[in-house]
DNA sequence: ACTCTAACTTGCCATTGACAAGATAGCCCT
DNA sequence: AGGGCTATCTTGTCAATGGCAAGTTAGAGT
């Protein structure tokens, strides 16, 4: 996929988008500067700011990608609860850059429409999830599962989780969800 | 530890990790500048790197600080499991800066060895908490429990929890937590 | 009183995000 | 074919930041 068509660049915003992805997997939120976004693209130190108007921008483009990734993710899952829990868990590993800007607010406008869609999708998927198998309030059920995957997620990327957890986060967190929902 | 006596500045060092946490707490952590913090203490742009070095340098003490202050506040928690994940929730509420560096390695040197004792002792105690009432493989019933506290710690201060979780998170976690340890 | 050292300052540089103004290329319309 | 139109990208500039180097000062130790 991806462009061809080569004018002054093409297809200047997903080449940014898909830099920016690949720097923060390896280095970071912290680490993304937009002139290195350019210089990686090859374009000049301005470019980007027509297409996302700042960094917050970009960053807001990038959440809104992640929750519609995130969507997709949950709704390929399986139907069991705890597959939900495992694509949750899958997508955060897999979509490291994603999921950290997703859910740091103050990196970009969280209320930008396509965020809000995007974000409202997943969450109703996630919610579904849970649905098939509510044992006690339905609200209580969907808030325990929502955190237990996403504390696992977070511990996981950020390196706190200790090594006799083993290599593979999805199989970690289909043991620990099923703790929840035997 | 720690001085008193105010030569230019008397207590500089805690002068500045007190303004970053109040920085933080009101602008998340990418609004931090040591410049910005030593104009907040009335000294020198430069005075900073003399305590800590660089920015990092500042960030691990802050870590420091905080993996301790975790410790200590799961010490005084009650003897029940559910006190232990309540105390959790509370301590990143409270201490919303140093929960949020405390888990974000690539922003301080993880490798400190301040830093891994403070760690260290915080997780001890988070396991004595659980193993105090273990159903299933310790290991699993303490990964699950973390994990779902760390996750709603980290839902709530991310603004993502919908608005009828209500406005207390304590007692929201308690609820949760009782779902996973009834 | 003298020295010595930690604590702080001044000055500097490269990098960054943001803005303004200009250039360029393809498109549309006649 | 030609003439504008607009999105896309460039060049130039500014204030702010992190970090380094060299100098200064206060106060402790003797």
């Amino acid at each position: 996929m991806t462009q061809s068509r080569a004018y002054h660049h093409g297809d200047l915003r997903r080449a940014l988008l898909d830099a920016a992805v690949e720097v923060m997997a390896e280095s970071g939120p912290a680490a993304l500067s937009l002139r290195d976004l350019a210089r990686r693209a090859g374009v000049s130190h301005a470019a980007p700011a027509h297409h996302f108007g700042d960094k917050a921008g970009l960053l807001t483009a990038l959440a809104a990608q992640g929750f519609a990734l995130l969507a997709e993710a949950l709704g390929n899952a399986g139907d069991e609860l705890v597959d939900t829990g495992v694509a949750y868990v899958g997508f955060a590993v897999r979509h490291r850059a994603h999921f950290e800007v997703m859910f740091r607010p103050d990196l970009y406008r969280a209320d930008d429409p396509e965020v809000v869609a995007a974000r409202t999708r997943a969450g109703e998927l996630l919610r579904t999830g849970v649905a098939r198998r509510t044992g006690r309030g339905p609200d209580v059920d969907a808030l325990a599962a929502w955190s237990i995957v996403h504390g696992f997620a977070t511990l996981w990327l950020s390196g706190a989780l200790p090594p006799r957890v083993g290599p593979d986060p999805e199989a970690a967190a289909r043991t620990v969800i099923s703790r929840l929902f035997p």
